[in-house]
RNA sequence: GCAGGGGUGGCAGAGCUUGGCCAAAUGCGACGGGCUUAGGACCCGUUCCCUUUAGAGGGUGCGAGAGUUCAAAUCUCUCCCCCUGCACCA
């Protein structure tokens, strides 16, 4: 048995002995892999592994490739999480404490971790130890953590970057707000984790017929304002006269109160309902005077608590009008008038579930009440069941809904509803708030209820026009896999807009326009890559945090100004700041950036627009690499679920390089791996033969190359070729595949096939084990000097194919062979149930191998679908009789032909010779081999290209 | 709702760009056989249904429906469903 981690620890010491990993610019093309930091209040869990060592292996093989490549490593910290976590261990939480010893913390280690700081030194180290056992090459010079001084110093100058460049904006923002915690509540401060959802709603104004107050009739469908009969308030709550910068409104108490946190807000004096409802209101679109009704239905804590009532078209104002009508409320005359209709011409309009056609029939003019009917209910119904026609109504005719009436006749409804919103708040007759939309109400864990507060806050405005047009035109330069992706990076940059940046709590950086805040801790990790290039100069060099002034920056990262002036100012050797510019150069020219999916929408945008605006073009990303996630056993690995695998245990119990290969190769890019036990044992066995197929080249010889050896040659190179191919465009399943698992099945078939030729197995070996090093890098190793090599398989140069040893006849005559196994085994039991070879034990089977011209003859074939004009074709076969017989058999399934690869007849005779005894023993007969010209077979003229006639002769 | 990605055999997962070697690779599972003291190791075969005494034929089939085509898992349209993101969360 392989003694996995002892193999592990022997050749993590001999790497680091040898320093391979700490790298240093010299004549060869340079590359950078990075992969996103991970956050330090966990250790790693097996999950995490997947995007390290996939990063591991593409810096591995690049490097084998020629490259000198460089694998740095950093720590994230910035945010609330370690401050939070520490807090929680200063009050005793038990649920932290308790997962803590889960992850085998000691006792006085989670006691020192009331101390935020300490939580990342113990992290920290945790994750560093856990990388090197999985024997990710890391230049582990470089390391840092974001909330160190020197991090600190960049971000600082990042910013002042983008101040400068005007892309810094002062700004107010919707966010959920707890007014008894006076702060902005996120879906964890929330109970039961419900994500407060803010929605933009309109507000449109009539105007009162007999005052300067206004009706702020609060609507998600401002278009239906051409159908409007009346406005709703609940008579039933209070309203107040509010002035709202500087106008006076009338609207429920409870609304004058929420839209305090969002407008300028200031309650008059209180007004009664009964008082409300005598008004009169003015549509401001139709100028029709409008009464002022009782809507049963209004929420007086939604919106502003008043309502535009569009009978027609929304099922709860139909509802609430029928009602006050048949309970003899004095009703103003009004008319429903339908403004929306479905397009019926439109194939899609079939799909919807009150059809235009049935209403038509039916005599229904008033959608409301077609989908009160398709529900089965009137007037009278429950309010989930007015909400669930409601919803109904608003999704068709927001699909399909055309507009009948007004400017916009004749447009899509949801076109209709944007332009009229606009035009109606340009004119000042209608204004945008925020809302909750969440059908429950969210509160706080406080147990008061969250409201939306407009905030005062600094943007990154990623929404310039400029910077993105900058953005837009570089994409497509971007490497990015898998493919797929692109679509969505695409979208997502187009989609990105302005972006808080400061936070009032967290670790990081200070804010550097408002010290009292902290830079949020995504906006502060983008650029950070750059300070792998140079930061073990800076620590080599006792360069002081205080040192690094904003010239330092703009020297190193942007060539501005020149090391002398720049040591003048900080006091930075000139020499010290020439090399760390020349290491920035050197490094950031070539970049591969490496993560988990769950970043496309936020790191990955942000990485690139912060590159786009800070540095010049040559620093640009030049690659990006999203894996997805790591399943375990059959189920997502989560924190929630509590089936992470700490990464320092799995690869004790598992083993790193079985790990590694399982998540790494076990999939494409854009696919979860599957890590079960059934895969480890696998990988354990077939890691096991590949071992005990060095110790059989002992009992092995040189000796002429045979079919069978030329074979293994040949599937050697195509290998090599193929994987090279596969690996270029990371598809490392593909590669993976070929390069261990296909080749332990060619190693198994070339021993079931007598092949022994120590020559042929040991390049095959030598070169699976190159192959194997950037996956299984400890692994390979271990094969690597079993084979007698001495020097270390990861310093190794990726193996060339040879373009000669790759033969076509080789490898389609092995298919062949193995193909006419089956065909006689078939054959045999076929023949051996006719009567008259009943009883009969012997078998001589004759292996009879078409004739060379039926191979052009098929090809043509498939090529041109047409018998005649094969047999008509010059130069294929002189017996035209003979050529008709073979091209007719194919009549009925011409279309279906495809070329087969040719193989030469003399090649695969010799071949079938060669295995001839072998073949033999398989199907328990004797076996000839002849030509379908020299025989006498009955069953020679159905040879056919590729597949040798078999005649069972008993006796 | 908006945006992006998906839906393939018992399961996982290729194929879809460029329609036809596709009843659909590969792996797992299941079944039968071999090798073995034994086996979770390895080897061979079978694994949608029906017919077939020579390498075959027919049917059904890739979320649902419709269309284009001599021909559709693959192209077009519609619908349904699933996943991810939607920002104070790292």
């Amino acid at each position: 048995m392989i003694n996995h981690r002892e193999i592990e620890k022997k050749w993590q010491a001999a790497w680091e002995a040898a320093k391979v990993y700490e790298m240093e610019p010299d004549e060869r093309k340079p590359l950078l892999v990075t992969a996103a930091f991970p956050y330090v209040n966990t250790p790693l869990h097996i999950g995490h592994l997947r995007t390290y060592c996939t990063a591991d292996l593409y810096a591995r093989y690049m490097r084998m490739n020629g490259m000198n490549v460089l694998f740095p490593f950093a720590l994230h910290a910035s945010g609330t999480p370690v401050l939070a976590m520490s807090k929680r261990i200063r009050s005793k939480d038990k649920e932290i404490i308790e997962n803590l010893k889960n992850f085998n913390v000691p006792d006085e280690e989670i006691a020192r971790m009331e101390d935020p700081l300490y939580i990342i030194k113990f992290f920290s180290n945790r994750i560093e130890e856990g990388m090197k056992a999985a024997g990710v090459g890391v230049d582990w010079r470089r390391k840092f953590v974001s909330t160190d001084p020197i991090f600190s110093k960049m971000v600082e100058w990042q910013f002042g970057k983008l101040k400068e460049l005007g892309y810094l904006e002062k700004g107010v923002h919707p966010v959920g707000w707890c007014t008894n915690d006076n702060g902005a509540v996120g879906q964890h401060d929330t109970l039961h984790d419900a994500h407060p959802t803010i929605d933009t709603i309109t507000v449109i104004n009539f105007k009162d017929q007999d005052s300067d107050a206004t009706f702020p009739c609060a609507t998600y469908r401002p278009e239906t304002i051409y159908a409007v009969t009346n406005v709703f308030i609940n008579q039933n709550h209070r309203y107040v006269i509010a002035e709202i910068s500087g106008k006076r409104f009338y609207v429920s108490k409870d609304a004058a109160e929420a839209l305090s946190l969002q407008l300028d807000v200031k309650v008059i004096s209180e007004v009664q309902p009964s008082e409300l409802l005598s008004k009169k209101a003015i549509n401001p679109v139709t100028k029709e005077v409008v009464p002022v009704l009782p809507g049963f239905f209004v929420k007086p804590d939604f919106g502003t608590g008043v309502v535009m009532s569009v009978p027609s078209h929304a099922p709860f104002d139909y509802a609430a009008l029928e009602r006050l009508s048949a309970s003899g409320y004095p009703m103003p005359k009004m008319e429903y008038r339908k403004i929306i209709g479905l397009d019926k011409k439109d194939a899609q309009a079939k799909s919807a579930t009150a059809k235009p056609e049935d209403q038509e029939q039916a005599g229904i003019d008033v959608p409301s009440l077609a989908y009160l009917k398709v529900l089965d209910i009137d007037a009278n119904a429950d309010e989930d069941l007015l909400e669930e026609a409601t919803k109904l109504i608003y999704r068709e005719e927001s699909r399909w809904g055309v507009m009948l009436v007004g400017e916009h006749k004749g447009m899509e409804e949801s076109k209709a509803r944007e332009l009229i919103k606009k035009e109606l708040q340009e004119r000042g007759d209608a204004f945008s708030i925020y809302i909750l939309s969440n059908p429950e109400p969210i509160y706080c864990r406080c147990g008061y209820r969250v409201v939306v507060k407009v905030v005062d806050q600094w943007f990154i405005n990623y929404g310039n026009a400029n910077w993105k047009e900058s953005v837009r035109s570089y994409l497509p330069s971007i490497l990015v896999y898998p493919k797929k992706l692109r679509a969505a990076l695409e979208s997502a940059s187009e989609w990105i807009d302005l972006r808080a940046t400061e936070r009032a709590q967290g670790l990081g950086t200070k804010f550097p326009f408002d010290k009292s805040h902290i830079i949020e801790s995504l906006s502060d990790s983008t650029i950070y890559p750059t300070l792998y290039t140079y930061i073990h100069i800076l620590y080599s060099n006792g360069v002081k945090p205080e040192q690094l002034l904003p010239q330092f920056f703009d020297f190193v990262l942007l060539g501005l100004s020149d090391a002398e002036s720049v040591s003048k100012a900080t006091g930075i050797d000139t020499l010290v700041l020439k090399k760390c510019r020349e290491s920035a150069q050197y490094w950031y020219q070539n970049t591969s950036r490496h993560s988990g999916a769950d970043l496309i929408y936020n790191h990955y945008i942000m990485y690139i627009y912060n590159h786009v605006a800070i540095f010049p073009k040559d620093f640009w990303p030049k690659k990006i690499i999203v894996n997805a996630m790591v399943n375990y056993e059959g189920e997502k690995m989560s924190k929630s679920l509590g089936n992470t695998v700490p990464f320092n245990e799995a690869i004790e119990r598992f083993g790193a390089d079985h790990l590694r290969f399982i998540e790494v190769t076990g999939s494409e890019l854009d696919t979860n791996t599957e890590f079960s036990q059934s895969a480890l044992s696998s990988i354990i066995s077939k890691n096991q033969f590949l071992l005990d197929a060095v110790l059989k080249l002992e009992s092995m010889e040189s000796a002429e190359l045979a079919h069978i050896d030329y074979w293994l040659y040949s599937r050697l190179n195509s290998k090599i070729r193929a994987a090279k191919e596969a690996l270029d465009e990371l598809l490392l399943r593909v590669a993976y595949t070929e390069i261990y698992y296909n080749s332990i099945s060619e190693l198994k078939w070339y021993a079931e096939r007598g092949g022994a030729n120590l020559l042929a197995v040991r390049e095959f070996l030598d070169k699976v084990a190159l192959m194997l090093a950037p996956a299984m890098p400890h692994f390979a190793e271990e094969l690597w000097h079993a084979m007698g090599n001495t020097t270390l398989v990861v310093k190794e140069q990726w193996p060339q194919f040879n373009e000669k040893d790759i033969s076509q006849d080789a490898e389609e005559a092995e298919k062949i062979i193995k193909a006419t196994i089956d065909d006689i085994s078939k054959a045999v039991s076929i023949t051996s149930n006719i009567s008259s070879n009943k009883g009969k034990k012997e078998k001589l089977v004759k292996i009879i191998i078409a004739d060379e011209w039926k191979t052009p003859a098929y090809n043509l074939l498939a090529e041109k679908k047409s018998i005649s004009e094969v047999i008509n074709a010059q130069g294929i076969c002189d017996d035209k009789e003979k050529l008709s017989g073979f091209a007719s058999q194919f009549s009925k399934r011409l279309m279906a032909l495809e070329p087969i690869i040719p193989v030469s007849a003399a090649y695969l005779t010799n071949a079938f010779n060669q295995a001839k005894d072998w073949i033999a023993g398989k199907v328990d007969a004797r076996v000839e081999v002849e030509a379908e010209s020299q025989s006498k077979s009955a069953r020679a003229s159905r040879a056919l290209p590729n597949r040798p006639s078999i005649d069972v002769v008993w006796s």
